[in-house]
DNA sequence: CATTGTGTGCTAAAAATTTAGCATACGCAT
DNA sequence: ATGCGTATGCTAAATTTTTAGCACACAATG
């Protein structure tokens, strides 16, 4: 699995966004948008690097990544958190709701207390 | 400011993470480390670009981010939140701290308590 | 005071990325 | 069936990134 171009990585990073989609709507969620003859030769390298997949429906391709979401989860949150962090993930949390401060919903709230609570029993055990 | 090709990117992760580094230590920190020239013309292009400032220490140079790291994280945060989790907070918590499972000191969990307290009082308001 | 080691600056070439452009296929309306 | 719009596939060229290779400065060492 070789490396992504910055390009490359855009269009990853769109198509984790919203999971699946065609080379038009990759165009349009690109920044400074390139010509779409270009997305598709991009595209193209991304499905030969094996990072991505693509189905037919009807006429047209919708792609898809081909790790699954979950996992390059994961490894965002772990680089973000050594990164950015130093591996802690209190300060990491605290930036968090920092930056969506108010904007969270209460059984959000709810839910997150809950984990730090099964967090803490992992902790004594 | 202008956009960070791959290895550019990387130079500035190490950067972030240590907050401080001559060009030897950014070769040390590399992945497939290039030679020691290459990365001090990448360096000089990223000081170009202006991302990074250097200060003399003695005989050698030491590299330092100029956007601060707050000021990164914030954006670096952004954008996980954005791709990966659909600007869900609470989801975003809660792959942290499955990821960080038992790793969590306990005045780390406290500290998240307290944020989230806080989160719920702002909320009403 | 030469030599060695480690730093910088610069430049040209190699490699990789990114782009545009053309050929082709297919559905659909004229 | 012809032409139009929108797909894809491919390729060659333009641009950017990445690399290696000097040249020079300076401090420390023998």
């Amino acid at each position: 699995m070789e490396k992504l171009s910055r390009r490359e990585r855009q269009i990853m990073d769109v198509l984790y966004e919203r999971s699946r989609a065609t080379a038009a709507e990759i165009l349009a969620a690109l920044p400074d948008p390139p010509s779409y003859s270009a997305i598709r030769a991009l595209i193209k390298v991304l499905e030969d690097k094996g990072h991505v997949k693509h189905q037919e429906d009807g006429p047209r391709y919708v792609f898809t990544p081909s790790v699954p979401r979950a996992k390059a989860r994961r490894s965002a949150v772990k680089h973000l958190l050594q990164t950015f962090f130093d591996d802690s993930a209190g300060e990491a949390v605290a930036s968090l709701l920092g930056l969506s401060a108010g904007k969270l919903k209460p059984e959000e709230l709810d839910k997150i207390e809950e984990l730090i609570a099964r967090a803490r029993k992992e902790q004594k055990s």
